[in-house]
DNA sequence: AAATAGCAGATTAACGATAATATATACATA
DNA sequence: TATGTATATATTATCGTTAATCTGCTATTT
């Protein structure tokens, strides 16, 4: 074996063809007769030929590669969401590349910088914040993309989202039937797009019950801090009374329990407990919380399916998708019932 | 804004250097008087220049990027390594692509090509399967590489790995020293390393107590067969005694806690539950098990520090690390009570 | 038989960067 | 003054591939 790798040149003289035959023959160009086009794709087998994607993509300025770029990956929503994009991509010829700003969102035009860098042919973007800059950064740079999960305010693109609005609605129409009137409502960083549609969703569930946005308590955090919030349910809740617990994603839902569950209280019989994501249906293992679930793995195939929808075709007006919601009943949730410490 | 990239070429003509000179001020040269590099690097800031990564590697022969090779990205085992990874390699310098097998390690050799034809500068390979010629794919193409988590029959190369003998001694100290007797040994994906490792060194332990490989049931299956086999837990436990269970891995634990739950055993009054990873250690809102912790962090850092170390040295012996484990105690193991169905 | 079209393949010129080499100037040395 | 040395920059070749263009040759048309 030589210390080098082969290369097409390798091969035409292997061969006698010339490295542009070789390079049509193993792009399978069809304009080769048949015969050629396998002795040359046989022969590169044999030498055992990969070929270089950095002179590839440098002279066709295709790289078929498309950038992930993601806040955390501790957070199984994300995960399973590349992984099936990983999957609809690898479909369609495509490559994944997977740049995470480590809930530094200040990282995202790095992240973005780096995808242009490596010359991705577009980026699947999960905004954090509501940031308009990052989207300017790829504007400016004629990158298509898409943004996932989220909206960012005044921005017209494409864009794959679950009904959040829904989403809320239905957590607050599932609490208020059942006769909850009082509220916490634990959501995750503030400002984005899915906080304030499932906040805003829900109010207008429980006005159509004739409760008030006064009866909701609204506790939010930035991601590390949630322990701490967490922590403090006990006190948050006892003297006021509440009886329905809106989680932002499921994860605040298990330390909700789990910090209720430590205080001595009994979840449903306590209090109800409704979330957003419903990870348990896709991760067997997890706890089981009442969840609304946003179909996860169509915001990866649709957010592909626009992305190279619009790499094909840039000039197509933008696109948004918005998937539906439903409840999953998990058990999590009940009638009201008198709140106390056991024991 | 041109449609098209900005390159050096346009920096070059814009401030009257001739390319090479912009080039080399953009790599910070330092034999270049400082007013002219900084003057070019500002000016092309300024125009907002993207360094073409693939024109790059393929002149220099390097991409700064090193492939991470992976089984699952369900499984948050892996995610927590990646993230770890991620840091430390932008903090050398280096961008991580990740390649995902989908737990079908067939796609393993296409997951190499596919690195290599991207120029990576190594590989972070995490084997599945004890299976070689993975290995010698990438040996033939003289692609650095490390094998993290486990290890491959008859392969010496760098390796980064837990020292799951140890842990597995230490489980198996620990449930023998309470008074079991009689063992439940859920394991994942036959023929790992880590698997024949845990095992014995689990084996190793309760014969220093007197017991024997007799004393043990191994039970083995398929991840996608993982759920099934728990559901009979309840069988292959009751008539032969068993009060120790040990896990390959904390999802294993969760689930065979679950599913004792739900039968109406109580844990650790019924069943003592032992495991591997703990996973609860990082990631706070999953369920505690008492956890032999294998220090995944470390695996990532030094694995990371491996592979850059033997791309700069590639004559170097290959370097093995084995990571010290410990016993996390999370209540889920206790003395041995009666067997029993609840109610 | 001349003109045309189609085919198989070769030749040449990029893509955007970096490495190797060359040049021109300024200054120091003998 | 001639020679050497360092400095600052330019010129040229090259990485491996693909795109555009070109050359023969054969087969078909008129």
């Amino acid at each position: 074996m030589p210390a080098t790798r082969v290369t097409m040149k390798d091969i035409a003289t292997a061969c006698g063809y010339s490295v542009n035959t070789v390079s049509r023959a193993l792009r399978g160009d069809t304009r080769l007769p048949d015969s050629t086009r396998k002795r040359i794709q046989q022969i590169a087998r044999k030498m055992g030929y990969i070929r270089n994607s950095m002179a590839s993509t440098l002279r066709s300025g295709k790289s078929h590669t498309v950038a992930v770029i993601v806040n955390d990956l501790h957070n199984l929503h994300f995960c399973n969401m590349l992984s099936r994009m990983d999957q609809s991509l690898r479909e369609a010829g495509y490559s994944m590349m997977i740049l995470c700003m480590q809930l530094n969102e200040a990282l995202g035009e790095q992240m973005i910088h780096t995808a242009i860098s490596q010359s991705v042919d577009g980026i699947l973007y999960f905004p954090y914040h509501n940031n308009r800059s990052h989207i300017e950064y790829m504007e400016k740079n004629h990158m298509p993309f898409v943004l996932l999960d989220r909206w960012i305010q005044n921005v017209v693109t494409d864009n794959v989202r679950c009904d959040d609005h829904m989403g809320g609605w239905l957590a607050g129409d599932h609490l208020a039937q059942l006769g909850h009137k009082r509220f916490l409502f634990l959501s995750g960083v503030n400002q984005s797009s899915s906080q304030i549609d499932r906040l805003g969703g829900f109010l207008e569930a429980i006005r159509a019950h004739g409760l008030s946005e006064a009866d909701v308590r609204v506790v939010s955090g930035e991601e590390v801090e949630r322990a701490l919030e967490l922590m403090e349910i006990g006190k948050l809740l006892y003297p006021l009374d509440y009886t329905g617990i809106v989680c932002f994603r499921d994860e605040i839902a298990y330390s909700a329990i789990q910090a209720l569950t430590d205080r001595g209280y009994v979840v449903p019989r306590d209090f109800s407990v409704i979330s957003f994501d419903h990870l348990c249906g896709e991760t067997p293992y997890l706890p089981r919380v009442t969840s609304i679930y946003s179909a996860n793995e169509d915001v990866a195939t649709q957010g592909v399916q626009l992305l190279l929808n619009r790499i094909a075709h840039p000039d197509l007006p933008p696109q948004v998708v918005i998937l539906p919601v439903r409840i999953f009943d998990e058990g999590t949730t009940a009638q009201p019932g008198q709140v106390r410490k056991k024991g």
